[in-house]
DNA sequence: TAAACATGAAACCCTTTGGTATCACGTGAG
DNA sequence: CTCACGTGATACCAAAGGGTTTCATGTTTA
């Protein structure tokens, strides 16, 4: 449970993984967003739904414009499940030193 | 230059971060890391492929078998493109004690 | 109220992707 | 040498993805 699938999914495509970049400096419209890209605003839209679907951004309504914020704090779950490899390391660093100490006997 | 898009495109998958994982304990030929999916090996042959594609495995020649093996170091890029929140963190708690001093005054 | 504006949503298109089945090729064991 | 075995590669298929266009809806503003 807690599927992180649709978080790799969200950082999969480039152009989401600049859209994340841009919202660290201030929050932006929909229109806003898309001005720094050479497409369509529909298209935009399309990629701020898959990063609202991971969790890494929040949209809050302000008049007629949609204010899409950064949500940092979505990250964790990809921190977590890189962390699995942290202890690859030990175990593999744990391996070599078993083979060093055999080696030296 | 030092594109990272293979290596998040590698991850977007279940089926190949489930390989990942298994590779952790040790290495595996083709076959081996078939027999733990649904799926014929030629498809686990072309995650393998994703995979190598993105620098999170080394594949070396056995014989007529192909050993896969897992290269954790592959995971840096991605870390280093998470730290870019980290400094984000750091900006927004920044902006946060600027508003109580002034907002102490 | 009427018109301009920001967005939502659906239909559609082409490409990519994850999967299959099939056949060819190098290697190892009788 | 033969034949089973592990793999590589190709063609093929259905579904998902990234993009566009078009139209509908709610919100300002003149």
């Amino acid at each position: 449970m807690n599927e992180p699938q649709p978080l790799f999914r969200a950082l999969a495509d480039p152009t989401r993984r600049d859209i994340l970049l841009m919202l660290r400096t201030e929050d932006m419209t929909i229109a806003q967003v898309a001005e720094n890209f050479d497409m369509t605003r529909a298209a935009v839209k399309k990629h701020l739904t898959v990063l609202s679907d991971g969790g890494l951004i929040t949209v809050r309504a302000e008049g007629r414009e949609k204010i899409n914020t950064l949500n940092p704090s979505a990250f964790a779950p990809i921190k977590d499940w890189l962390s699995y490899f942290d202890a690859f390391w030990d175990d593999r660093l744990g391996d070599l030193k078993s083979a060093i100490e055999k080696d030296v006997q």
